[in-house]
DNA sequence: AAGGTATTTAAGTATTTGCTTAAATAATTA
DNA sequence: TAATTATTTAAGCAAATACTTAAATACCTT
């Protein structure tokens, strides 16, 4: 792969450019730790997880394979991502373990799943 | 794969299964459409595209790829598919090829950029 | 029209992802 | 202790992803 330092492009504003390379520069580590995020939320079955938990605040693995219609191995998969990524987080009660978002990333959550709207039904 | 119509845990609430399902259905189409743009902006190249958006109003392919130190076509690629999903919109200007944040999807996008943080030099 | 620049598209490939089934843990109950 | 239930882990595999290089398009300038 060919890369060139900067772009060629004759009217390129090189101002822009390397305000643009600083301004990367300084949220680094927020946008590398906010992508991770996205990128788990940005499944559809954990975005479900997601969604159901921020209504119901804990539910089992069992509970979701049920809603979701999806064995328990995939669903334990998904969490385990999620709560790798502190995401969620669990609480044990005898063999059930409870899932629910986690503190820290209660907010931000919200603030994507808030965006999520009923259907309304055409009279 | 198998799987049960329903948990099986004893203690299992079923109502609360049942609303959990009837929640899902309502919002579904709302969550497979959220969760696309969340699929897309949970790649860390396109979520520093995004970002880089946010700040600029509008840049060109040859700008990313300068400023992210990436091919052009990676680049174009990636902006391929956040157009198709109609994320971002162009605006033509010569050869250069403008892109920008779709208006519809400014102010959710927004809600989630606007969780980056510089992070602040300790003393 | 010819040549150059910006961008896109296509084909190929290595990596990642998300499931599957089977086996392993862990806690409860008989 | 043995059997049952809830969950996790592991191994395997098909599909999706994100890049690469090369070729195609589109517009501009001369």
């Amino acid at each position: 792969m060919k890369l060139k330092t900067s772009c060629i492009r004759a009217e390129a504003d090189h101002v822009q450019i390397m305000r643009c390379k600083e301004d990367l520069n300084a949220v680094a580590i927020s946008i590398e730790s906010i992508s991770k995020i996205m990128a788990l939320a940005g499944n559809e079955v954990r975005f479900k997880i997601l969604f159901l938990l921020q209504q119901e605040t804990e539910l089992c693995p069992c509970d979701f394979a049920d809603i979701l219609q999806m064995s328990v191995p995939a669903i334990s998969q998904h969490l385990r991502k999620m709560r790798d990524a502190n995401v969620i987080a669990t609480r044990r009660e005898g063999q059930t373990i409870f899932y629910r978002i986690s503190l820290e990333n209660k907010a931000f959550l919200a603030a994507i799943l808030n965006n999520i709207e009923s259907e309304r039904k055409i009279a």
